[in-house]
RNA sequence: GCCACGGUGGUGUAACGGUAGCACGGGGGCCUGUGGAGCCCUUAGCCCGAGUUCGAGUCUCGGCUGUGGCCCCA
């Protein structure tokens, strides 16, 4: 045990793991780039009021506080978001990404940790469902890009989940909306029993929550679902039909299910809301909805959705890959070789490919063992290659060797990484 | 914030309350220009603090931290 180790509920990124994040990261970027998103971050910190003014009171617990309180570390990236977008003007609307660590003060447990990455893409000026269906898509795509295949999107929107819970407990919608989110997690007679807890005592309200709960399960069919829809919240309705249909636009076969008991945590949602989950038993790995009410706590109001990507999850869940061995080891046998060693790594690196040297002046075996920890290739800079200004190229795996001129090994190298 | 179970070199592990060992990894050598094997040397550890005891890695308590669960969330 080091005696200095990470804070907790942070970690080192050693190099393998770090590696697949960044791979993750880029990929996550090129799909977001390509639906013409463009970056945006905002400093880990921000004025603690800035935070404090839309979280719920959980998150408010949760805040990590600097200088005496008066600044504290972002939680998500939509509030920085919301504070930049409400003060400058964008051409609406305005779309971008940010990937980039957040902070929250909790128990650190399983994929839950105090320092955590999210991938954020907004939408900011578009009141259209338009904006969610194309966030959708590029999420999914995104997902796929990582591998991933299968997922599916759960849809609902935060006003008719409202009008639902506030037909059975009026004045107990929150409560209600937590209960519903823990369906399937729990049995139905628990749920009827935490229901009665909340508030639903009497035998009115008892009957109307089992029959909601009889009448989800018993909508199969997205048409019914809506039908349900429809009954409780009919503007909510007509914008989950037209984001299903647009959503299927986009030549993914994204598997889209309306979840009429689907809540999501930030209280600052106002729309449709949406989660991607790769699997049963699997909690999500993508979340967001319309939050139209937060850009106005700040200045400027306007219409905002977003969805964010939890890299924590979908890294957990992809495979463990091993850094591929690439690139060249140029290898150095006296001291008096080395500028020639520095000349040849950069004639490789000029071409595109990795290249190391020997920094500790160890001997040939050494170097041997090192670059076949890493590298495909050694190329040896000796008394008779510089002498002839070649170098003699060893490919690590099947152990041939040969004498070559810089171009010839250049060409030779990438012939076989290709 | 609550609950359960853990914490021995960098990693993985062993040691009845009695000298902290082993393996892998790291560095060097056997081998002064050729790797993955073998052998040798070396590096490095009982999470922290009290208590019980002649003596604590081992028992007790507290803290820190890790894992998992609750709550909540990504």
């Amino acid at each position: 045990m080091a005696e200095y180790s990470a804070p907790k509920g942070m970690r080192d990124f050693l190099p393998d793991e770090m590696d697949r994040r960044e791979r993750a990261i880029e990929a996550i970027k090129k799909i977001y780039r390509k639906y013409g998103f463009v970056p945006m971050d905002t400093p880990a910190m921000e004025m603690a009021e800035v935070l404090e003014k839309k979280c719920g009171e959980e998150i408010r617990g949760q805040i990590f506080r600097i200088d005496d309180g008066k600044h504290a570390l972002r939680f998500d990236l939509t509030v920085p978001l919301s504070r930049v977008v409400s003060s400058n003007t964008f051409r609406k609307p305005f779309k971008r990404y940010c990937i980039g660590p957040v902070w929250r003060r909790e128990e650190p447990q399983k994929g839950r940790f105090r320092e955590f990455y999210q991938a954020d893409a907004d939408i900011i000026g578009s009141s259209s469902m338009r904006a969610e269906a194309e966030l959708i898509a590029c999420a999914h795509e995104a997902i796929s890009a990582l591998g991933f295949c299968g997922a599916t999107v759960l849809l609902n929107d935060r006003r008719l989940a409202f009008k639902i819970a506030q037909s059975m407990l009026p004045g107990k919608e929150s409560s209600l909306l937590r209960l519903l989110d823990k369906r399937g997690k729990i049995s139905r007679q628990q749920m009827i029993e935490e229901f009665a807890k909340i508030g639903g005592a009497d035998p009115k309200s008892q009957e109307m929550f089992i029959d909601f709960l009889g009448s989800m399960e018993k909508s199969a069919t997205e048409k019914q679902r809506l039908e349900l829809a429809e009954e409780h919240c009919p503007e909510a309705a007509e914008s989950l039909s037209e984001i299903i249909s647009l959503a299927q636009e986009y030549g993914r076969s994204i598997k889209i299910e309306l979840d009429l008991a689907l809540v999501r945590g930030m209280d600052y949602y106002t729309g449709p809301i949406f989660e991607i989950k790769l699997g049963e038993g699997i909690g999500s790995v993508a979340g967001g909805g319309r939050y139209d009410g937060l850009l106005g706590l700040y200045g400027q109001g306007d219409y905002a959705v977003g969805i964010s990507l939890g890299i924590e999850r979908l890294l957990s869940l992809m495979k463990e890959g091993k850094r591929a061995k690439g690139g060249v080891f140029v290898a150095c046998t006296a001291d008096e070789h080395y500028a020639q060693t520095i000349r040849i790594a950069s004639a490789f690196r000029a071409a595109g490919i990795v290249a190391h040297t020997d920094l500790n002046s160890r001997s040939l075996k050494k170097q041997m063992e090192f670059a076949s920890g890493c590298c495909a290739f050694i190329a040896i800079v000796g008394e008779k290659e510089t002498a002839a200004g070649k170098l003699t190229l060893r490919d690590l795996e099947s152990g041939k060797e040969e004498l070559l001129g810089v171009e010839e090994a250049i060409r030779k190298v990438k012939e076989r990484l290709a």
